[in-house]
DNA sequence: ACCTGAACACCGTTCAAGT
DNA sequence: ACCTGAACACCGTTCAAGT
């Protein structure tokens, strides 16, 4: 004689996992507790399964960054309109904020990214520049030359960022001898007013190339 | 009575073993065997000795990695003379050849770049930029922007070529009508041209800073 | 189709102990 | 001062088994 449902313990809620929710719980482990914290094990655990379950969805742990890294690519917005620069600029700066937002990103920069987000917006600014008249060999340059900035600056800002202290100030400052224009320099600048200006210079540079008659 | 000592097996040659040496071992195993290869344990075997002898000479694995990307710096040369267009370039240039010649550094440019090194060749790049007129904000913003575009430079360098193979092509290549752009230009470029030709768009950018009148 | 548990072959790091 | 071995608390991943 078996015992009424009531006194059986419920089944423990059979909905399904699903990708999307390992990706974004990824996301959200890293964002509160940054990239070494991300274990299959943590990760399955604040899902509520076992870590084993996870290897059913995704083939590795690398899926897992893969597919991190590509959803925040998915934050950037497209830009509205102006000029071909304003677009540019309002693209890469997205980008950017999306890169920063999110600082253990840019420690991922070093896997290829072939993720449909990733490549949407990589795509977005191809568009732009050949639209502005970039050509033959200038197009890739353009392109390449901007999208390395962005993830390389974020890299370094987010870098130095989690750095910054007293001690980093301090060490400078005693060797201040080996490294004096550094260290006048190099410290307490304002990070978006350095990224922009540089922005504009690689602008500046690359607008002579498509307006000057070649 | 004992046994003579030729009958004794040899004391197993006491070199001392020093951090310089560990470094060096390092940097080779990561040259041979990649950034994942690299454990205290198969660090140590190749060092001769066991892995916990390691954490004498050094705190943490992360200060062997610090100090295996710093060593590479050691490899950029000082620029030897020309403008200061011509030494940017060469300074910058170095930096990139050494970083894409242990092509497991890029991933490594996430961490605290403090080593001394990296230091000198910053101080260099401010030093030249400073005497060449670079004032203000324009300072930190030629620094950054050109240290940003080497390491960014050569991480998606690094990563694309490590990517490369046919499975790229071909995936680009079916989706061809979603990134209509970056499947007609994206592939295929020549890296070193790519590069030079975003420099000289930061250069001229910059460069039209320092000689227009304010 | 989806989930679980046990198990394997590793890790980085600590520490008491040796010379 | 420098090195060793055993041990701890983890890892990513596989796989047979369950539903």
């Amino acid at each position: 004689m078996n015992e009424s449902v009531w006194l059986r313990p419920a089944k423990p809620e059979r909905r399904p996992l699903t990708l999307a929710q390992i990706v974004g719980e990824a996301v959200a482990l890293l964002d509160e507790e940054g990239a070494d914290r991300l274990t299959m094990r943590r990760l399955a655990e604040r899902l509520g399964t076992g870590s084993t379950t996870l290897y059913w969805h995704v083939k590795t742990k690398d899926d897992v960054l893969d597919l991190a890294l590509d959803s925040i690519f998915g934050e950037v917005p497209p830009p509205a309109g102006g000029s071909w620069r304003e677009r540019v600029a309002a693209l890469v700066s997205g980008w950017r904020a999306a890169l920063l937002r999110h600082p253990w990103s840019t420690g991922l920069l070093d896997r290829p990214m072939m993720g449909p987000n990733a490549l949407s917006r990589t795509e977005l600014l191809y568009a732009t520049l050949a639209e502005a008249g970039f050509t033959g060999p200038d197009l890739p340059a353009a392109a390449f030359s901007l999208s390395t900035y962005v993830t390389g600056s974020a890299t370094a800002q987010a870098r130095d960022q989690a750095a910054a202290g007293p001690a980093v100030h301090a060490h400078l400052r005693e060797r201040r001898d080996t490294y004096p224009t550094l260290a006048a320099h190099g410290l307490d600048h304002d990070w978006d007013a350095t990224f922009t200006r540089g922005l504009e210079y690689l602008l500046d540079g690359m607008a002579a190339r498509v307006t000057a008659p070649s």
